[in-house]
DNA sequence: AATATTTAAAATGTCGACATTTTTGTATTA
DNA sequence: TAATACAAAAATGTCGACATTTTAAATATT
């Protein structure tokens, strides 16, 4: 929606989001007016207005004279946020089985067959195959042709990120969870393509929620 | 989360949404930093803090350098809204018949009482009707305890009434679809009561969705 | 010594000013 | 007359300054 370039309070609110979900800045950390301003060479405006936004997007909380914080983390918010994510998710694909046409299905099968190639090397960049298994997931969904339930889906995942992140610092995904991982989007391709949506609910809930306990524990020893 | 008094940005973020989504604020109309200053009394900041934060709440866009609209409204949006609306009420019901206990079905039945005796009076006021009404959706939802699904919800709620109340600028409700109304209300009522997931899931997404058609004409002929 | 009070320092939130860009209006040219 | 080029006006987005509030430190009090 804007006219090429972005203005400062724009670049500031992907720079200040990326660091918050990378970690960069840790939950509940205050996030000081002047500190931020020097870090990103900014002045009050542009800055206050990406602070102003990353509020609506539950990533920073406020109070009227005491300024701005990175919104607190909890187990309870973890699974709620994998939860929701898992309903969003599933009611997604469901429109998609019902929506979706040869195109969808066969940006299922290439998404597959990407995410599939690279998952068999031997050394896999964690980065590359993250970004393999988006667009698998992305792929699925695509047949569902609303635009808010995407875009909720999209801001939930970015949500879930802070987490995944958290747990990923300390942890290195080995092959036994990937190979799990594979088996699961193998079912989920060919339930979608056989239209089954019972099955395929209850296997992209259950394939969702998988890392909830993992980054439970990881989250509960902090 | 603000420590009892707002700052400026926070009061003229609640008039803005109020004013675009009572429908002051045309769609697509421009929104002048200059006049909006003298229309509230405020200065540059504040305003543009809210302005951005407007923007994630998806009732304003802006372009670099080109200022900031109102957010263009159409049938196709209207359509999807109530369509998410619809179905992110039916999965919040859903979670809500899983956990929900005696508190929640108390609070559904107190709601409905409250909600029908009201729309047994001869002269009534669409506000409190409205209240009530929202009150008694509410307490379905209660017993879902998932802080980020009720959150969504509440947003895509807000989104929707921007469509409603161009309606309501012409329309006044009439006893028929009150009648009709009322008859849904118990029904989902005992659905809740009886736990029957299937059975009010179809319900309430037609409960929802009844209001598009009638929006739908009132927004063609604009 | 622990608590309360005063004082100083730091931080927040709001304002108007200003440079830059866009828009509008006018004149010029084909 | 339509299209282009130019000039003036208006609007946007960014900055630092400043009043007000909060926080921290220093001093006094029981």
């Amino acid at each position: 929606m804007d006219s090429s370039k972005k203005n400062t309070a724009a670049q500031i609110l992907d720079s200040l989001t990326n660091d918050i979900i990378s970690g960069e800045f840790s939950p509940q950390q205050k996030l000081h007016i002047k500190t931020l301003k020097d870090k990103y060479n900014v002045g009050t405006s542009p800055l206050r207005e990406a602070l102003s936004q990353l509020i609506v997007k539950d990533l920073v909380v406020s109070e009227n004279q005491r300024g701005f914080y990175v919104s607190e983390i909890s187990i309870d918010d973890l699974k709620d946020i994998y939860q929701a994510r898992a309903k969003i998710e599933s009611l997604c694909i469901d429109m998609a089985i019902e929506h979706g046409d040869d195109y969808w299905e066969a940006s299922i099968i290439a998404a597959s067959h990407r995410l599939n190639k690279y998952s068999k090397l031997k050394n896999i960049d964690v980065f590359e195959w993250q970004n393999r298994h988006s667009l698998f997931h992305d792929a699925l969904v695509s047949g569902c042709k609303s635009p808010r339930l995407l875009q909720i889906r999209d801001s939930l995942f970015e949500k879930s990120k802070r987490y995944r992140n958290l747990w990923l610092k300390e942890n290195v995904s080995n092959a036994a969870t990937l190979k799990i991982n594979q088996n699961e989007h193998a079912a989920l391709m060919i339930l979608a393509l056989d239209r089954d949506k019972k099955s395929i609910s209850k296997l992209i809930e259950n394939h969702i929620m998988t890392p909830v306990e993992i980054i439970k524990k990881s989250l509960s020893q902090l």
